[in-house]
DNA sequence: GGATTCATGTAAGAGGTTACATGATTAT
DNA sequence: ATAATCATGTAACCTCTTACATGAATCC
């Protein structure tokens, strides 16, 4: 199965709340998701043609009197449920925590999505599980060098989980919603 | 000024401790490097051929009675330069840290260099800086995504730092060298 | 007889960056 | 006057991945 880059989920997401041309999707990904995603103006307008083009987006030209016309861009209900499936995934490699969970921490936030606690426990279900295989690891190295290795993977992990269980949960009760499934046992 | 991807200059490292034709050079990195670094065989060629274009390499053929014939690479004065200037410089960029950094720590312990210590000072004193920034932005940040996302950079930053403060920093004064300039006095 | 090891590469494509290209309007 | 904002794109290039291609020797 081939995955989509993130970066198209990211596209998708700012559609979410209504439909907006490339210069204001460039616009409100600055203002609103700065610290944490950047696309440039190329690549943003050739993903949107990829995307309108593989059937997420479809798009209308907006003829203006005194400014240059614009391409305005929707959602398809196959675009919409892209977006709603990858925003309750979790992430699979630690590599793309820092951009991928954490943006999509942000929809939560920003389009008030239910289910942002079980997308932290589920992240963290999955650290812990790494959490256990490098541990095995760490136990039977002999070289001194990839026991560092282990090590640092080891306290990498650790710490994502203490933030996701402190933090991103904090963060989820304040602002984002979530709290469905909270009674939910876990298996 | 063009930065060389970090893989060339772990091809170029692997060559420091004397020739190697390429498919020596996979093993050892598969062996040697396991856990931090892979290289696809298309790609290794790919960069050894690049390398020796630009003068960092220069191979020469070696047939053999009952082998495949290989192509050895030498490192040139300037391929042994250019590996050195970059062993000793520290990672700018946090997401480099990962890969980057410790394949750096890996050559110090490897090759027995010296200035291992040097550059985990130097690395720690990058971060530091980082840190001051982040927790500059953090004072004034009043988006409450903005902050959580401030707020994971500093801890993942200062994470690194007490890593680097004491594991990478025993790692070195266990096994690698580095001894040198522990007592110049720091500003 | 079949799998693994030894040994080297090319080609196509995906994802992203940088540079280039255009042009009107509005704010200073 | 000139700089910034609005608005959309193309082209070239770079790094890396995946797939393809070959072929002898040795181990099981």
């Amino acid at each position: 199965m081939k995955t989509r880059p993130s970066t198209e989920f990211v596209l998708l997401g700012t559609l979410m709340s209504g439909s907006k041309h490339g210069y204001e999707i460039m616009q409100f990904l600055e203002s609103a998701l700065e610290p944490t995603w950047y696309v440039s103006t190329s690549q943003l307008y050739t993903l949107l043609k990829r995307l309108e083009q593989n059937g997420l987006l479809y798009s209308s030209m907006e003829t203006q009197s005194t400014r240059p016309s614009k391409r305005v861009f929707f959602l398809t209900n196959e675009g919409e449920k892209a977006f709603i499936d990858w925003v309750h995934r979790p992430t699979e490699h630690v590599r793309d925590f820092r951009n991928e969970f954490i943006s999509k921490l942000f929809f939560f936030h920003n389009l008030s999505l239910e289910g942002g606690t079980d997308l932290i426990d589920a992240q963290v279900e999955i650290l812990e599980q790494l959490k256990n295989r490098l541990q095995e690891r760490g136990k039977t190295e002999q070289d001194p060098f990839n026991s560092l290795v282990y090590g640092y993977k080891l306290d990498t992990v650790k710490n994502l989980i203490r933030w996701l269980s402190l933090q991103a949960i904090a963060f989820m009760g304040k602002d984002g919603k979530g709290r469905q499934g909270v009674d939910k046992p876990r298996e």
